[in-house]
DNA sequence: TTCCCTAACCCAAACGTTTGGGCCAAACGT
DNA sequence: ACGTTTGGCCCAAACGTTTGGGTTAGGGAA
C-alpha cells in the first residue's frame, strides 16, 4: 500500500536486481541463522540485506503463510472491548504478542452465545493459530466443543471447566474484601454479584460470602446485575429500598460500585460515612473518584501477557497449567468503620 | 485449527471428492453470481455447496490474498484502547467492517510518534488495505509522509491537515458547552483543555473560548492536561488553588472532568452547588455518577462506522469528503445556576 | 447433414514464500 | 594426482486461490 505504484518489493525483485536466486535471498533474509550462513557468502549476504533494507522489503504474510501454514495470528474474544477491564487485558495480550512477532485480532461476543460462535468462526476462517477467550461462560458447552474439535485456546480473566486459564484468584479476592469490611465492623453487608455465568463474579461472591459464613455471621445478601454502572445502580437501589439496609456493599466490579455510589447518594447517603461501598479490579478511575473507591487490585495487563504466553506454550506442543494471580486490597475512603448512627 | 487432524478442507479436497475440477468449485463457491452460474449446472452447484457446507469449508485467506492481492484487512491505530472513547469508536469501526467482510487489526500508539510509526509499519507489513487513525496529531508530519507514499487512510475522532476525517463538530460542541454555562450565569470559567496536539481538545476549547469572546466577556483560563482522570485532577487543583477560582470548569473529556470533581471535593466544594463542572463525550459513566455529569454527547460508535465506510469508499477509487457530526448537550446535575454565595 | 452455439466443464498459470535437494568449482587430504 | 569435502549458490515443487482461456458434447438452425 505504501508503494501503490512502485509495485510490491518481493524476494524476486531483490534477487533479480542482485543477479541471485530467490531462494538465496529468502534464506539470508528469513532462514534460521545457520541456514542463512550456508546460503550465501558474507559479502553476498550483506548486499542482500542492504538492498532489502533500502527497498523496505517486508515479507508478504500471504506468501509465507501459505507456504508454512502459519499465520502468526491469534484471536482474542472478549465480551466487549469498551469494558475497561477487558481493554486493559487485551493491551497486555497484544503487547506480549508483539514481542513474539504475533498479531492479534479481537472481536466482541457481548456475552452472547450465538455471537460468540459466529465471531469465533470468523477468527478461525482468518486462520488464527490459537485463541484467547476473555468471555468464558460457566454455563455454555461451547468451549468443550471447541476443545473436542482440537481447537487451541486459553482463557483469561474468567475460568471455565478444566480449560487452561490465567485468572486472578477471585476466591481470595472475595475473602480480602470480606476481611476488610469485617475489620471495619460491618456485619450486615450485601454483594452486587455480577452475572451468574461469569466465574469472576461468582468466585468473588463465593469468597466473600464464605468468609462471613466461616465467622458464623449471617450470610450477606447477594443480588446479581450486569457488570456496568447502570446495572450496579439498579442493584443497589433494590438493596437500599429495604428498610434495614446493609451498612456496606461489595460490588464485584468497579463500575457497578460507581453505580451503587450514585444510588446511595440518591438515598441521601454519604458514601464512606453513612454507607461503605467497595468495588473490584482497582480500575485507574477508582483512586481518582470524588470519593476514592476501595477496591481489590488485580494485575489486568499482566494477566493478558501471561495468557498470550501460555497460549504460545500450548501451540508449541507444551502442556500448560492454569495460573491464578494474587489480588491485593486497595483501601480508600469509600469504606469506613461502621458508625452505629448509620443504622 | 478446528481440524488439526482432518487436514484442511480445501477447494481441492472438495473437487476431488466430487470428481470435479478445483476451478469449478471455486467459481461456484466464490465467483460472482453470473460466473458461478456458467461454471456448473444447477445440480452440480448444489452438490458442491452442500459438501462445502458439510465439511465447513472456509477459503484460506493466504491463498486468496496471495492470488488477488487483497487482504480484506484494515488497520486501526488508536492512542490506547483502554481509553473508553477510542474503544467505543473502535467497536463502531469493527462492526461496520464485519458487515463488509473486512477484518480489523488494531494497535496502540500511545500518542507517541515513534510508536505510531513502528506500529503503522507493522500493520502495513500485514498488508492491510487501508488504515484508520484515531490518534492524529496536529504537529506531526507523519500523516503527510504516509499520504505522499500513497498510503490510503482516513482519520477518526481527531482531524489533522486536509486528510479525510470523520469527527464530531468539536468547535460547535465547545460553543454548546459555553452557551450552557453562560446560560447558568457563569462568567468566570476555566477550561481543562487536554493535550495541545489533539484537535478534539483544541477545537472544543476554541469553540468554548470563542463564544465567551464573542459575548465580550473575559477570556476563560485554559490549562492543558492529559485526557485521563489523574490529568484532570491535577489541572483542576491548579485552578482551584487560585484565590479567586472560577465558578465553573469545562473539561474537554469526561474522565478529566471526573478528576476535576475529585479535586473540587478535596477543596471542600460540592459539585453542582459550590462549583459547576462539565465534561465531554457523554461517556456511559457520566449519567450514572454520584453527581451526574453534564457533558456533550457525540456519536462515538457512529463515528467509527462512518470512518470505516469512508475508508472503503476511498479504497474503491472514490473521492471522499470529511464528515463532521453534530454533538448535543446533555445537561445534568454537575452544572447549576451560579450562586453569588459561591464566590 | 453441416455448422454453430451454448452449457458445463477442465487446464494452467500466477501470486510470494519456503525448503529439501541438487550442482559446480575450489580447497583440502593423502 | 586423485578423491573427497564444502562453501556458495541454483532448482523446483508446493501451499490454496483465482481467472482467462480452452475443450467437449449435445442441441438447434439452416
Amino acid at each position: 500500500m505504501a508503494e501503490s505504484k512502485a509495485r510490491q518489493v518481493t524476494l524476486r525483485s531483490i534477487a533479480d536486481q542482485l543477479g541471485l536466486h530467490v531462494s538465496t535471498v529468502s534464506r539470508v533474509l528469513n532462514g534460521r541463522a545457520d541456514d542463512g550462513a550456508r546460503a550465501a557468502s558474507g559479502d553476498t549476504a550483506t548486499r542482500i540485506r542492504r538492498l532489502a533494507q533500502e527497498l523496505g522489503y517486508q515479507p508478504d504474510p500471504h506468501g509465507s503463510g501459505l507456504r508454512t501454514g502459519r499465520s502468526k495470528l491469534v484471536g482474542v474474544l472478549v465480551p466487549r472491548l469498551s469494558d475497561l477491564v477487558l481493554a486493559m487485558i487485551y493491551e497486555g495480550i497484544d503487547e506480549a504478542a508483539g514481542e513474539l512477532g504475533l498479531t492479534t485480532i479481537t472481536a466482541n461476543s457481548r456475552d452472547d452465545d450465538k455471537t460468540r460462535r459466529v465471531r469465533t468462526k470468523m477468527l478461525l476462517a482468518r486462520r488464527v493459530e490459537g485463541l484467547i477467550f476473555g468471555d468464558a461462560s460457566l454455563d455454555s458447552g461451547f468451549l468443550d466443543e471447541l476443545a473436542a474439535d482440537g481447537g487451541k485456546f486459553v482463557l483469561v480473566n474468567r475460568r471455565a471447566g478444566e480449560h487452561p486459564s490465567v485468572t486472578a484468584d477471585d476466591l481470595l479476592g472475595g475473602r480480602l474484601a470480606a476481611e476488610h469490611l469485617l475489620g471495619l465492623g460491618h456485619t450486615d453487608v450485601a454483594v452486587i454479584a455480577g452475572e451468574p455465568y461469569a466465574s469472576t463474579g461468582a468466585d468473588r461472591t463465593a469468597g466473600f460470602v464464605g468468609l462471613y459464613r466461616d465467622r458464623g455471621l449471617p450470610a450477606p445478601r447477594v443480588v446479581h446485575s450486569p457488570f456496568d454502572t447502570a446495572g450496579g445502580r439498579l442493584a443497589a437501589e433494590r438493596l437500599l429500598a429495604d428498610p434495614n439496609r446493609p451498612t456496606a456493599i461489595f460490588a464485584v466490579n468497579d463500575f457497578a460500585a460507581i453505580g451503587a455510589m450514585g444510588a446511595a447518594r440518591d438515598h441521601g447517603l454519604t458514601v464512606g460515612t453513612d454507607i461503605s461501598i467497595m468495588g473490584y479490579n482497582d480500575t485507574p478511575l477508582a483512586a481518582e473518584l470524588p470519593v476514592p473507591l476501595t477496591s481489590v487490585s488485580v494485575p489486568m495487563r499482566d494477566m493478558g501477557r501471561r495468557a498470550l504466553q501460555m497460549l504460545t506454550r500450548l501451540l508449541f506442543g507444551g502442556e500448560v497449567r492454569s495460573e491464578r494471580l494474587p489480588p491485593v486490597l486497595a483501601a480508600r475512603a469509600s469504606t469506613a468503620r461502621i458508625r452505629p448512627a448509620a443504622l
